[in-house]
DNA sequence: TTACATGCAAATACTTTGCATATAA
DNA sequence: TTATATGCAAAGTATTTGCATGTAA
């Protein structure tokens, strides 16, 4: 992990914020507070709220970007991640990461056309699966 | 109002569904469970659990669409409505509507690729309105 | 030493559900 | 008449907050 992650946001370095990274950064997948705190409390003692206000504090902090997915929960990454998107099936919610994204001109044509500054967009394709097709 | 999307949907055609549907056709735009319920509590005397059970059936039937924006909050629309998107300002919270959608092509090579059936998608842009930037 | 982090319990926001009653077909 | 819709209160799920205590810097 960076060692200078907790400098650059200007918080402090504690046990529970340097295993929360970890975590995130051993999955490699967008991540809920519940399935985070599920996986650190095998190794520590540590309290849900705690792992709400850290994806708090490290969202705000620019570490972690949120997005609430169509199921109404709240998943984090690494802002640094590679950009992409979500297809999950609606059957089975076996999840595909998409990385292609045909957005960056649009979103260049919004700009222009409606003098927003566009900072960020979410994106979620839903389907069903070839298994779950096929099972029909 | 179509005359016989309850009976297409092959529900019963009451008070409320119809105030509901009404409601969501007049304001032309996706709305909350909570706005529809303020709105239509003007006019009749309707229950806030009586409006989220109506949206959902609606939703099943394929009557109406639901999506769950960023705020975590569920909107509804018309299935009917014009395919589009949001841009929507941080600061002000201001909303416009974002009408090209340039996933059509995306989503086939998706399908091929994946061999998913794709049935939907979510699409979100956030930024800064004019207004806003201007402010600073 | 001191400002910030954490645990715990309670509160909040949005949504769903069980059950008795009301109503459309 | 009968299956479905509704009201009401209670519960569920995801998340936030107040306050006392703990800990990094």
């Amino acid at each position: 992990m960076e060692p200078n992650i907790f400098k650059t946001a200007d918080i402090k370095s504690t046990q529970k914020r340097r295993l929360l990274l970890l975590l995130l950064q051993k999955q490699q997948r967008p991540m809920t507070a519940e399935d985070l705190y599920e996986k650190a409390k095998l190794l520590v003692s540590i309290n849900l709220s705690t792992v709400y206000r850290n994806l708090n504090t490290l969202t705000e902090k620019g570490v972690l970007s949120r997005t609430i997915r169509q199921n109404g929960k709240a998943y984090y990454t690494f802002i640094s991640h590679v950009h992409c998107h979500r297809l999950i099936c609606t059957s089975c919610n076996d999840i595909i990461s998409v990385e292609s994204c045909p957005l960056g001109e649009l979103q260049e044509t919004l700009e222009q056309e409606t003098g927003y500054q566009i900072l960020e967009h979410s994106l979620e394709f839903k389907g069903i699966c070839p298994e779950c097709r096929s099972k029909k």
